[in-house]
RNA sequence: CGCGGGAUGGAGCAGCCAGGCAGCUCGUCGGGCUCAUAACCCGAAGGUCGUCGGUUCAAAUCCGACUCCCGCAACCA
């Protein structure tokens, strides 16, 4: 059996979540689902990234152990499940003693390969914020919150990884794996910021400053600096450094990430891997962001998108739909909630919603409700089944939508076309074409059933097919719905909304 | 010379990588249909595809320059 295996990152939980990480939780769900139906075994992991000093900060404000602010936080994000119809099998938390063990094993193999060497460097700290400062967060060398206090410059040891070292077998790497990043132009884009030089990179803090983080190896004085331990959950996840389990048969992974992680992911990552001795990721799928109502979303300007409130109003399905379908899958999109009304009127409750109630109609008014007898296909599912998959394949999640659209659209001019409530008054045989029209509505559930689980699930069960029982390489042939069957009128499925203002 | 994205009928977008009749949703106007969630189908109006130049039989698409918007700028997770 073919197996596969994919990720999303972690998001770090100084916040509630966000309709950003619903887009890509989402989209690696429609993968899994997806894959799921190719009949493949899938793992699909996702989880919290919980140490570093915000969230140490954040904690000590909150007057919490930091453990008990991290589980708050992690029921926030492993609550997306039930509100997204999610299918993830793994759920991992960086504080988990099974991460934490594999992200200092994992340490101690890029030690072991001389790729972990002590450095001092100089910290810019503003003594009004009490914080370290980088020097983006600078205006004019002076902290913009305290610009009458000079910045101070302290000495810390930390320990670096060396990233430098790995910059020719990246850009190998990338050569010989055109499609390692997708969309092309992000892995353009990550090859020219390798090929410009890499410098190491720090991967460790003082613990008397920052206890909250995975213990280095041998050195009691210093924590892990928050990303190296992160990253690791990758193959922690999969039972990393034990490789009896789901890791020598799942690794590598297929991972999902915003377009802020295309670094992390595909450069300090891929490094990291390289030094420890374990295979590089199977391939990256890097996601644009999400504005609302064309602005970018912040807590300042108040329009943070929350997914929870999404669906309370609009439904899982329908916002899954829009976040596949009616974003573009490559690039930045918008959220607007006139746009989003717009595609739920249009595409869900006129367009799948309707068809699936009329065709079900039809076939009890004018077929007894049962299918008639199996004839050819009109609608050409081959190359709609084509189309469907080389776009899964690229990760377009917008072109998988738009594809069952068109067909839809289809079966619709073509009950404008035979008008079979016409035939059916003049004592035409009305059949044949009611088995093309059913057969075809069961593809477009199918080919759903990634996308909105839930809709796509009620039509096959009114056609009288078993969800659980759906596979792509038999569900693709033209004839599965057998003569006979009974069919169930379906109810509406995208009700009609009253628009809001 | 920091990196990247965008500009396409009234609004929002796709098409660009692999040049070949400018497409989709919403809106407007006209017609059809009655199976369907007042849904569906057909037709019409509306675009110098940001600007200028180049390549080509052919450019929204490729190349060069420019204008205007928007993100990011590496120890921030």
């Amino acid at each position: 059996m073919n197996r596969y295996s994919l990720t999303t990152t972690l998001p770090y939980v100084n916040a509630d979540p966000h309709i950003g990480f619903a887009l890509e939780i989402v989209q690696a769900d429609a993968l899994a689902r997806y894959h799921r139906l190719l009949s493949e075994e899938v793992v699909f992991n996702t989880g919290v990234d919980e140490h570093g000093m915000k969230i140490w900060k954040q904690a000590l404000e909150a007057k919490l152990d930091p453990k008990a602010y991290c589980d708050l936080y992690a029921a926030k994000f492993d609550g997306l499940k039930q509100i997204l119809n999610l299918t993830y099998d793994h759920f991992i938390r960086t504080t988990d003693e099974h991460h934490v063990a594999a992200a200092q094993e994992f340490w101690k193999r890029c030690d072991a390969n001389g790729d972990i060497y002590k450095k001092a460097y100089s910290i810019k700290y503003c003594v009004g914020c009490e914080l370290e400062k980088t020097d983006s967060e600078l205006v004019e060398g002076k902290c913009p919150i305290h610009p009458n206090l000079s910045i101070e410059h302290i000495e810390e040891e930390n320990y670096f990884f060396r990233w430098s070292k790995y910059q020719q077998a990246l850009l190998d790497h990338y050569a010989a794996h055109p499609d390692f990043v997708v969309p092309a132009s992000r892995l353009g884009e990550i090859r020219n910021f390798v090929a410009s030089g890499l410098q190491d990179f720090s991967i460790s803090r003082l613990k008397a400053k920052m206890p909250w983080g995975v213990p280095v190896p041998g050195d009691d004085d210093q924590v892990m600096y928050v990303w190296f331990d992160a990253l690791v959950n990758y193959i922690s996840t999969l039972g990393w450094p034990n490789t009896q389990g789901e890791f020598g048969i799942f690794w590598p992974s297929v991972q999902v990430a915003g377009k802020d992680n295309l670094r992390q992911q595909s450069a300090m990552w891929q490094a990291m891997l390289l030094s420890a001795g374990v295979p590089l990721s199977k391939q990256i799928f890097i996601h644009g962001f999400i504005t609302a109502e064309g602005q970018k979303m912040s807590k300042s300007i108040g329009n943070v998108i929350n997914p929870y409130d999404l669906v309370a109003t609009y439904g899982t399905d329908a916002v899954r739909y829009y976040l596949l379908g009616a974003l573009p899958a490559y690039e930045d999109g918008d959220f607007s909630v006139s746009i989003f009304e717009a595609v739920y009127a249009s595409k869900l409750a006129n367009g799948i919603g309707n068809l699936a109630a009329r065709t079900t109609t039809m076939v009890e008014k004018f077929c007894g409700g049962a299918i008639p007898a199996v004839v050819e296909d009109r609608y050409n599912v081959v190359d709609f089944w084509k189309h469907y998959q080389e776009a899964f394949a690229r990760y377009r999640f917008d072109d998988v939508v738009r594809t069952i659209e068109d067909l839809v659209a289809a079966c619709n001019r073509s009950v404008d076309d035979m008008a079979p409530w016409k035939m059916a008054k003049e004592g035409g045989d009305v059949g044949p074409f009611m088995y093309q029209l059913t057969e075809a509505l069961r593809h477009i559930a199918v080919a759903l059933f990634p996308i909105i689980p839930s809709a796509a699930e009620r039509i096959l069960i009114n056609l009288g097919i078993d969800p659980a029982t759906v596979r792509l390489s038999d569900a693709i042939i033209w004839g599965g719905l057998k003569s006979g069957q009974t069919v169930s009128k379906v109810e509406a499925l995208f009700p009609r909304r009253e628009p809001s203002l």
